[in-house]
DNA sequence: CGAGGGAACATACCCTCGGTACGTACTTCG
DNA sequence: CGAAGTACGTACCGAGGGTATGTTCCCTCG
């Protein structure tokens, strides 16, 4: 009962069936983002293992490490590809109109519409800040998603005279508010219907700044009147 | 050049110093729970070993594993423990009045403050839904911080009559808002200013949503008056 | 066209870390 | 005072990330 394995290394190597190198070439990298996406999405960073990764794209780990030099760096790679994608999605959607107002109600439609995406949303809005770490989720969001948000809100704010010192803020504000809701609208039973609740509220609360004679000073005051 | 240590085991043992045990009793448990709290706080779920944690508490595994089941239990102890203390603290100060948009500005205030504190923020509200998995982190919430922002929306719109059937996504969009609000504060050179702004902000959007005619027909159109 | 050099993998191994099995000291209770 | 239970400590295992070292294919250059 002694493993025969070592000894039989070359005649195995010889009687060895197709690896995917023979056949494609270097689509490898490809087969190993796309199937490393899919695996984060389904069961998280931490939960997916390289062993699973790479049996899924048929390589070994020595291609993996071959291509990325470690699985936060895969991981990243995966990360990216779909930020760019979703960026690229939304920024189309929005610049069909001029109308600020206009452009944040598509861009929400937009947003909500990508987030319903599992691997978008568990990749870059779930995992993505735990496993890259917060500092380096939030440089990567700036010049993605939230960087959309923040253009979108900085047209709005401007549109509404002043408040400009509260961009950021609300910047912050609105882009976890649609995180927040993306979850939600991933939850509900019927998915449509929570988007369409989503969307209401947050036009509401757009349609509400609206009639705000100074976003600066809203005297919140604890008026009894009900 | 042979390990020595397995002969003397006993030696070791006769000659060792004081291990927590003598001295206390059981705050075994709790000295478990402060270091794996500030461990996980500063590192992570998955960036704590158990070895750092009980080094820390200084015991072993041993005592560890008769106190937790797992690490995944170990984490979930430190989380409801921070979940129930912010519940309390802050249910405690919105109790002091009783109009609601007093309520919701000051529980607003209370967990931004809460939400300051770093064990909270990052193993309640940044780990918490990897480390547990989403569906288990909803649960849990439900019970705490979300439970606090439902109740007070819901007094809201009922304040403002009618728009029940948004609760849910209005709370949703809320908790988001104050998450995400809270990194804000946090990544802040500033922190008290950023607060203030996110107060600001937070305290237009409510305003200008108690000037609304009608929540649930916000009419949003392209209205192109600038 | 043959040598050689590098790209693109494969294989075998190491080390950390979560978890387990088992042993041991101290306490309590009949 | 012996037996049982509590509260640990110690030694070990297996999974999984990472690495060191082949091995094969392809391209180039003399």
């Amino acid at each position: 009962m002694s493993s025969p394995a070592k000894v039989q290394k070359k005649v195995l190597r010889a009687a060895r069936s197709t690896t995917r190198r023979t056949g494609y070439s270097s689509s490898t990298k490809r087969a190993l983002l796309d199937n490393a996406a899919r695996l984060f999405a389904a069961h998280g960073y931490a939960g997916t293992s390289l062993d699973e990764v790479v049996a899924a794209a048929r390589v070994t780990k020595g291609a993996l490490y071959h291509h990325f030099p470690s699985k936060l760096a895969l991981f990243e790679s995966v990360f990216d590809r779909l930020q760019e994608q979703a960026t690229r999605d939304i920024e189309k959607r929005i610049d069909t109109v001029d109308d600020p107002w206009e452009r944040a109600q598509i861009g929400l439609e937009g947003f909500l519409e990508v987030c319903r995406e599992p691997q978008f949303r568990r990749i870059c809005l779930q995992e993505g800040p735990v496993a890259l770490g917060h500092e380096r989720w939030v440089v990567a969001e700036r010049a993605a998603s939230f960087g959309i948000v923040k253009r979108t809100v900085d047209a709005l704010l401007d549109d509404l005279g002043g408040a400009g010192e509260l961009s950021e803020a609300y910047a912050a504000i609105f882009f976890g508010a649609i995180r927040s809701s993306s979850e939600y609208v991933a939850d509900a039973e019927d998915a449509d219907q929570a988007a369409a609740e989503v969307l209401a509220s947050i036009s509401g609360i757009l349609a509400g700044m609206r009639l705000l004679p100074s976003l600066t000073d809203p005297q919140p005051g604890p008026g009894t009147d009900s």
